[in-house]
DNA sequence: CCAGATTTGGCAAAAAAATGCAAAAAAACA
DNA sequence: TGTTTTTTTGCATTTTTTTGCCAAATCTGG
């Protein structure tokens, strides 16, 4: 069996039951375990599948387990501080929600006066809290999960607005897939905040590059700028330099 | 089953449930309690949940708990308690803001289920952490000094609405000058919700009562009942039980 | 304060991974 | 075609990780 086949062989078996064992792959194919382990690391390298002790896990299975850890505080607010770069007095500024957001709002400069349309709660609590900016707050029902308001009301508020940059913190950017999330009334907001501004601004931390989600938001081609925690010309985003995006 | 199968496992339970308990686990996975025990740790450590004697808390679950857990003689949460006790499951609930609304909302019955409309930051937080009433936030330019959503979008939506009972936490009550407010755009808030409710419910503690501010919200008639911190027997409460108003 | 339940930290066995190395296979090249 | 180079693979050894067990320490609810 040819290397390349037996890496797709075992991708498939990875997504079909979600996990794999090193000792199963090697019975199932006929080689050492040696081999099926390279195999996994190749695989877990390039980003296809998360490689743990004794097998290998599915990227989609694993999607719930990453998210949200301590340690991704400090990468977020290293983004917030590159985002807030992009401020200039005299703005309108689309603001989606999550905690990459909220960060942001966090960041805001002292002396910026500017007018923010969001329809997150824990973001306009944040940027409420700056003495010099206006907050208009997008309503409608509000998402549990979420936390930002979801549904036609809000919809029609937003297609109301021109706004000169949005910045929206994302779930799964994918060369090929381009923008996707998983809840369909925030890819409703999500589309309506991209049409409704000049420039498109997505944040987000590393690990969330080359993943996917269920529904689509956007391509990549609606997309102006990306600002994660790497260094711009990191090899993770040579593909997104390559597709005409800037990084931040 | 894989050790980061096995996390993700017991994530899922944590969130799913709000707590678990070593022993249960340990069962249900046939792994030794101290396995359990390492991967909480492990879990906690890395900020995903919260580790306790016997097992685990949600982080969610945790937040709430202390938030609720504080202030248990405040004179706004004494006021908040006597207020949750005329919700009923369906009702449509227009809420006001200031602190005491907040009160109001951190102290909901776990079991209610409800629709609150409100325009208040702070109270959209709590309420939207409740696991079965429905927030719709009314949307509009955000006041810094109230943090509640002003403006004539604010008041079309609220007229649109015709609520069972309206909380409104109010600043000045005079048996002469009625409700009263210093700020103009949260005194037209007031007015519209006052409006667009079948029973309105003015929530304060006694200090602010036989207080005038300048510009008037509604009159005595217009309220049907009061919620202060004192005994409705209080001899502060008198002229407004001859009003005939009710007193809880 | 007590008795039982729970946790902690050390330890050791087993499993798995990493490493270095050499043979075999495949590819590149003259 | 024959030779060299690169890639792939398996094996042996070392290192790391995982896991269960145990005893001492700690916590919990009367």
């Amino acid at each position: 069996m040819l290397k390349r086949e037996r890496q797709e062989f075992i991708l498939r078996e990875v997504n079909l039951h979600n996990r794999v064992l090193t000792s199963d792959l090697s019975e199932a194919i006929s080689v050492s375990e040696d081999t099926i382990r390279r195999d996994l690391s190749e695989l877990a390298d390039s980003g296809k599948i998360i490689k743990a002790h004794g097998g290998a896990l599915s990227r989609s299975f694993h999607t719930s387990f990453q998210a949200n850890s301590v340690y991704s505080h400090d990468k977020k607010k290293c983004i917030a501080q590159k985002a807030v770069t992009l401020l200039r007095d005299g703005q309108f500024i689309l603001s989606g929600g999550g905690t990459t957001i909220t960060e942001l709002a966090k960041a805001l400069p002292a002396t910026l006066q500017a007018t923010f349309f969001t329809g997150s709660l824990p973001a306009a609590i944040e940027y409420i809290q700056h003495p010099s900016v206006d907050v208009i707050f997008i309503g409608d029902r509000i998402s549990k999960n979420s936390r930002i308001t979801v549904g036609g009301d809000a919809i029609e508020k937003i297609n109301q607005i021109n706004a000169d940059i949005c910045f929206l913190g994302i779930n799964a950017l994918d060369m090929e897939k381009g923008l996707t999330d998983n809840d369909w009334d925030v890819v409703q907001i999500k589309k309506a905040m991209i049409r409704s501004s000049k420039k498109v601004v997505a944040l987000t931390i590393a690990e969330k590059l080359n993943t996917q989600q269920k529904i689509k938001v956007a391509g990549l081609e609606e997309l102006d700028m990306i600002i994660t925690e790497l260094d711009s010309d990191d090899k993770l985003l040579d593909p997104f330099h390559r597709a005409g995006i800037q990084i931040l």
